[in-house]
DNA sequence: GACTTAAGTTCGAGTCTCGTACTTAATGGG
DNA sequence: CCCATTAAGTACGAGACTCGAACTTAAGTC
């Protein structure tokens, strides 16, 4: 009749395990190292299970025991810190003119990460090599799970791509599990969810439940987190906010129509209200834009301009979403507060002051490498959700 | 250092028992009556387990035996059916002019069901006497939840209201508990939610997994069921969609500001259009104005302007929720395809067609009392998430 | 009436969590 | 220097649960 609301899996006792398992894991990448006896009030379980569970995930290698640091009344516990160097995800991220890796334990340390220039025909060769490469560097611990993230429409499967702009991910998930010798499975997912999920991680928005990710390029794509999830939608085309009828309802924009939000706030648009040439990388174009504001009024009025069109835009995610924070990347970051003033400005105005609060806006701070990293994340997301093993 | 993804409560044996007893709850629920031994199939349970767990429920009178059914080749089974006679959930609603309640139980039947109109300082008396009403009327079972749907704001703790339009919420939650008696724990969600979550469960929009629900009256508030949940955001704002700056830029709306878009399409908005008097309900308003449209050429061009500003924000909404279905309530229902045709025609042009399809629009099916049974359906959410115990 | 097929139950084995009791490692006072 | 105190960690038995295999039961089939 309705919906899912629960696990649709049957749950065993090894189930148990592996929840109560997630749940120590969790509480110590969220609240720090603890003996075994904070785990036990932090977690609710009876000291003797953690006393178990920390035994299972200190022979996986996936903590590390410090000596007893005396000082207190009685007997000085040992502090248990989350290494995780047995457990690694794997996030990679195919994207228009470069390839990227990030590898990340369990602690949440990334252990190597890289980014190389690809095009065209190149970019899959390339990326294949630079997972080979990647996984090559770290033998030691356990691959738990790898993610591509591809600037494009991803499946409800995880797996297949339904369209992607400017290049060709057919049959990509298999292609880089059979570069890791089938060493885990790989999924794929879209470069603003990767993203979204990185800053709600390691950038900007960490530990916020309910954040969106702006990304800033030609095109404008959003990623959303809301209770910590990642919201797809029903075909994975959630977050596609490039198109909203929003800003210059006269501005003609690339997909044909008139009247995109893109087609006021991409780069192409920005370029052209500041009257400046596109350079190699959108991040390149904006530094270039930033650096001239400073002496131009002409171009900090334009930026202003802009920065209105993406406060009114964020104005209806704020409205339909509500998130705590919203997080802007891409070509914005270089133009920092030139477009995050009057942004802040419109969007106050469009906000029903009176009970809803403004959403903080604030520049991601992960670079080029957020969506891999938020990839990588996500590989690991299954050993936090207690739905993988750690033994 | 992240956000919250499983769950944060430590998980026991009984535990194991309460989520393995709500997937066969489930499963009997979205698929229908079946045998223990379909069910093990059904459910990924063993034989043995499924049959402990339907004794249990049979024996909290959630489920009835029926006699076996011959005709196959071995011995036949008895197929078990979701009585759900033994467990009880209220929903109530208290909206400006009426107040109602939907008494629910486990197998999705509706028990009780009641209108009341009631304003001003009668309608917190009136609710509290329909609430006691409804459950003295039904003295078997075990009411195992209860909640109450308000047009407004209400915080992430469930039952304290953060603001309201028209009428005063403040201790609500504890008024109609004491009305109860103490019976059940009472909370308070917004009625967009709960007429959503009705929909997706019993209405237009039944075994939706990601359903949009858009209120019309004088207001328009959206409800989200993203992956069979509600999302109410960070502080259950989220579908507050009235005042996004959507249709007409210059139609002036309630809040003061111009170009929302409750001010192209709300019912006052609507009314002007077509040049008609407001009734005493937006029902009976919207009622007149569809007996109008079939005479009179102007109503009806009317009511296309208004379906394609209705369009241009379901485009909106569609882009950044990619929703499967949108069901249409309020005064949006009488209508009908006056509306609903030129929204879909608007709707197509604004999505990118390539690789979106459009959500099917649809009208509500449930009336007035959608939001109260869609708060008695997430009143007894938490036996179906495994939260509650059944016995 | 014997055989086959399939549903449902019984039973023992294996896991898991939990509370209690116990051991261990530190401090502090006599 | 020794012993009480305090708190961390462990050992162990009780209780709950799932599971597979064996068993019983109720039909149809030959």
């Amino acid at each position: 009749m309705g919906p899912a609301i629960g696990s649709d899996q049957p749950a065993s006792t090894e189930g148990l395990r592996r929840r109560n398992t997630s749940l120590v894991l969790r509480s110590l990448r969220m609240h720090g190292p603890a003996t075994r006896a904070e785990l036990a009030k932090r977690t609710g379980l009876a000291k003797a299970t953690v006393g178990v569970i920390v035994g299972g995930l200190a022979e996986a290698a996936a903590v590390d025991e410090a000596d007893s640091v005396p000082g207190g009344r009685g007997r000085p516990g040992r502090p248990v810190t989350l290494t995780g160097g047995g457990l690694l995800g794997l996030g990679l991220e195919l994207n228009v003119d470069y390839v990227s890796a990030v590898l990340l334990d369990l602690g949440g340390r990334v252990r190597l990460s890289e980014t190389r220039p690809a095009t065209d025909a190149a970019r899959l060769p390339a990326l294949l090599e630079l997972a080979r490469d990647v996984v090559r560097r770290e033998p030691g611990g356990r691959l738990v799970g790898a993610m591509v993230a591809v600037p494009g429409l991803v499946r409800g499967d995880d797996r297949s791509v339904a369209w992607t702009p400017n290049l060709d991910a057919t049959g990509l998930a298999a292609d880089v599990e059979a570069a890791l010798d089938g060493r885990c499975r790989v999924s794929v997912g879209n470069d603003a969810n990767c993203a979204a999920y990185a800053e709600s991680h390691h950038g900007a928005a960490t530990g916020v439940a309910h954040a969106l990710y702006l990304t800033g390029t030609v095109g404008i794509g959003a990623g959303i987190v809301s209770d910590g999830r990642l919201q797809r939608g029903s075909t994975g085309f959630a977050g596609e906010v490039g198109h909203m009828p929003i800003g210059d309802s006269t501005a003609r924009c690339g997909c044909g129509r008139r009247g995109c939000w893109e087609a006021s706030v991409g780069l192409h648009a920005m370029l052209t209200a500041v009257g400046m040439p596109e350079l190699a990388t959108p991040l390149r174009s904006a530094q270039a834009v930033a650096a001239r504001a400073p002496a131009d009024p002409a171009v900090r009025e334009a930026l202003a301009r802009l920065g209105e069109d993406v406060g009114l835009g964020l104005a209806v995610l704020a409205n339909v979403l509500d998130p705590e924070v919203v997080v802007l990347g891409g070509y914005f970051v270089p133009l920092g507060e030139h477009v995050l003033a009057p942004a802040r400005r419109s969007l106050d105005e469009r906000l029903p002051s009176a009970a809803q609060r403004r959403p903080e806006l604030r520049l991601s701070t992960l670079g080029m490498e957020a969506a891999a990293l938020g990839a990588a994340e996500l590989a690991l997301e299954g050993v936090f959700s207690g739905d993988v093993p750690v033994g």
